[in-house]
RNA sequence: GAGAGUGUAGCUCAGCUGGCAGAGCACAGGGUUGUGGCCCCUGUGGCCGUGGGUUCGAGUCCCAUCACUCUCCCCA
């Protein structure tokens, strides 16, 4: 048996119901906040991200899914999708036409990572940018407009953790308060952060290891770096969110895995499966649409894995059932005719339709229409083949009626209202 | 990349110190000759992950291997 490439999953079809409407919802709730979709392709040239995302990055050195294609050129699955959203923004001048743009787009991520628990290779991501814009109340819109799609599918147990992380001006100056902060405790740090202090040590207010969880309780905090108007921007953000109220939490510890985040950072996280995975996560980047070669424009954006937020939301849910309107029974070799008939005169006036061809019990396909979520059976036998009639059988309220076959469909759709 | 666990029917899992391969659900048929959900009866369905070893005999013990799951790391 051939089987599913490591970390990749089908969506079967008992599933399928219910990603339809988690992407519906998060289409509806985008459009209601002025997004626009944009459909940009899986795959990109490698230095696209290698630039837009950091070459230094986790993603970037060991995640990605990155070959050769026959003319030599290095290509890459796409591991996230703002590189890619913004790479078309740039090349089609799309800020030119509209100086404010809202985009989404929603489709498959792919990042090479050990999986595990709602972490897969392959995973869906609805993911947003508002570009032209650094008005505070733009990232508060950003943060609304994820907290909305997530409230409208359903999800529970959430919560939005947000912090500042600066500009490049207070980071510069953090990361040295950091670095004089824990070179005197160096040897009580785990060997990670260690290595981390030098390189970037933000990342270790990020560390499980007790021992180094422990010492950054006291260490300080980016949001006591932050220069004026990255404070000001950062109070007024947390203001537009009461104002919208929105459920929120100071996370001052709260750092992201992208570089080119500044100020405002946000994350999605499930209070069930804990800080270590989010739901969702986003922030503002000030600077790269410059970087990928674009106008000097602002930018701020979130995605959010719907692969981690179907697990908040319960599979059995009445509107994720499988519904047909009508199931057609045929009793007996004769019903094949009017059977094809009325199926197709059913169908070509918009009604759902399931059917038998091969012979079965009625009782069997009754038990077939109530398992497919079948509102109404329609019966042909042959004492309606005699009389050009059908049994209308409504499931709920067992009523039966029999009807000539020119009034089935006014029938049935008088009963739709 | 590091660690742990689990592989037995389509699914969820039992299977004791080695001795005929099991249950529930699902599926099919019947109880009701043309009427669903509940109930009852019957049936279909297994290279016990794969390869080797120990043994009269292995689902069970040993070795290897593969796959999956979980934790850490990192993220969505």
């Amino acid at each position: 048996m051939i089987t599913l490439v490591k970390g990749f999953h089908d969506i079967l079809p008992d599933e399928t119901r219910k990603w339809a409407f988690m992407m519906s919802t998060a289409r509806e709730s985008l459009e209601r906040f002025g997004f626009r979709e944009i459909i940009p392709p899986i795959m990109e040239k490698t230095e696209l991200f290698q630039r837009g995302i950091g070459e230094v990055t986790d993603i970037v050195e060991k995640e990605m899914y990155t070959f050769e294609d026959r003319g030599g050129e290095s290509l890459s699955l796409r591991p996230e999708a703002t590189a890619g959203v913004l790479r078309a923004v740039v090349e089609h001048s799309l800020l030119r036409k509209d100086p404010l743009l809202k985009l989404y787009c929603i489709g498959p991520m792919f990042r090479r990572e050990r999986p595990s628990k709602g972490r897969y290779r392959q995973f869906f991501q609805v993911n947003a940018e508002i570009l032209g814009d650094d008005s505070p109340y733009t990232d508060a819109e950003a943060v609304a407009a994820a907290y909305s799609i997530m409230t409208d599918i359903g999800a529970t147990g959430l919560m939005m953790e947000i912090n500042s992380v600066g500009c490049p001006n207070c980071r510069a100056e953090y990361r040295k308060l950091l670095q004089t902060f824990f070179k005197d405790r160096t040897k009580d740090l785990c060997s990670d952060c260690r290595r981390r202090l030098e390189a970037n040590p933000m990342r270790i207010l990020d560390c499980k290891v007790p021992e180094c969880a422990h010492m950054v309780k006291d260490a300080p905090l980016v949001t006591d770096s932050l220069d004026e108007p990255c404070r000001e921007h950062f109070r007024e953000v947390r203001e537009a969110l009461e104002i919208l109220e929105i459920p929120n939490r100071l996370e001052p510890r709260m750092v992201r895995g992208l570089d080119y985040y500044t100020r405002t950072a946000f994350e999605i996280v499930h209070e069930e499966l804990g800080r270590s995975k989010a739901v969702g996560g986003g922030g503002r980047y000030d600077n790269l649409l410059k970087d990928l070669g674009g106008p000097d424009a602002s930018g701020i954006g979130f995605a959010i894995g719907l692969e981690r937020l179907s697990m908040g939301i319960p599979d059995d849910h009445p509107r994720f059932r499988r519904r047909i309107d009508v199931y057609v029974a045929l009793l007996g070799q004769g019903a094949g005719p009017m059977g094809l008939t009325v199926v197709n005169m059913l169908r070509s006036n918009g009604i759902s339709v399931e059917t038998r061809y091969s012979p079965m019990s009625l009782k069997a396909q009754m038990k077939l229409a109530d398992k497919i979520g079948a509102r109404k059976v329609i019966m042909i036998g042959d004492d309606e083949l005699a009389r050009r009639e059908v049994t209308i059988r409504d499931m709920r309220t067992k009523d039966q009626t029999t009807v000539g076959i020119d009034g089935i469909v006014k029938l049935l759709q008088g009963d739709e209202s």
